[in-house]
DNA sequence: TCTCCTCGTTCGGTTTGACGAACGCATGAC
DNA sequence: GTCATGCGTTCGTCAAACCGAACGAGGAGA
């Protein structure tokens, strides 16, 4: 099933996740309390950390523990909007619309946003290959990468690549989205 | 976040899943390919076991290392509209409330689904690990596991094992959600 | 009863992971 | 130029994780 090993794995989910966070690898030895040099080698992949070790890394990675010994990211696969399956209930008065299937080996982290009137929310381009998805749920909105922005109302479902400086507007009191980052 | 130490989750996942395989502690240290010992000790909540070793253990027990190292899920989990850690934007007029991090290896496929109301929409379980998240965007629904179901209204987030017979009623005209199919 | 087996725990000995100091290498200030 | 700061790596020391052996407890069978 695995044919990297564990160690391996963890080598680079740390370097991975230290990038996305932009720090030095002495500044996150000093964060989680660990000696630089361990993290070094945990980072050559020489070594067998102990639980505890990983665990501050963890920590202070502000990730989930296991996200460090996740199987290593496949490459980079974008879904576009639209590509997804309509699904139609065998009963009736119900419909599931598949929006967007989900890449394997990516991760989906999923939010709940609200907005209000005023000037954009620009946000950063985040790590390489992310993806962000966005369904309407109250309001109107105008969201999408820089100059390509599109208007959305309640239940309009947008995806658009996220490494690329995005912005979210609200254009009306009250507005509220669910918004899925996702990360290959 | 997690009260419990990672040692002591470790140490109960441990037994839990050797339990759930019905072996005793000697012959899963044989089967992992370490001393009984250093078996015995982890249950106890001694010890800072190394990464190979939890992993062997792991393999031995044929669950994702992740199980290992999570604190145990709840059943059915709800975030009311407005509950939850809502994150304001350094600009003004704008939140974000993680609802669910994404698990490694797991897979979230994205759904839009309408409802009318009338009789529940019963789904089947689904395959085992399989998680469900809804969140409401217009409406009122009625949704979970069979007979632990729970009433949401617009904003309202619940994710519940998918696993398990459950159930979708609409209780208003129009009503919407946004559902994420969680694979594990 | 006695024997034999397996269970889980405890006890030294060896291996090794984590630490801190020192290193070489960049970059920026003066 | 010199000095200072921060980076990531390498090396020697020490604590501890891991191991194997021995232990006592319980059960099955002759």
């Amino acid at each position: 099933m695995n044919r990297t090993s564990p160690l391996e794995t963890i080598a680079i989910a740390l370097r991975r996740e230290r990038d996305r966070l932009g720090v030095s690898l002495a500044e996150l030895a000093r964060r989680a309390g660990i000696a630089k040099s361990t993290l070094s080698q945990l980072e050559a992949a020489a070594g067998n950390p102990s639980v505890e070790t990983l665990w501050a890394l963890a920590v202070a990675l502000d990730v989930p523990f296991s996200r460090l010994v996740d199987p290593p990211t496949r490459p980079v696969r974008v879904i576009r909007a639209g590509e997804g399956h309509a699904i139609a209930s065998d009963q009736a008065r119900f419909t599931s619309t598949l929006l967007a299937a989900c890449p394997p080996g990516a991760r989906r982290d999923l939010h709940h946003i609200t907005g209000e009137p005023g000037p954009p929310r620009a946000a950063h381009a985040h790590i390489r290959g992310t993806t962000e998805h966005l369904l309407v749920t109250a309001g109107r909105w105008q969201a999408g990468p820089e100059g390509e922005e599109v208007e959305l109302g309640p239940g309009d479902y947008a995806c658009f690549p996220g490494d690329r400086p995005h912005r979210y507007t609200a254009l009306e009191p009250g507005a509220g989205a669910v918004l899925v980052m996702e990360y290959v």
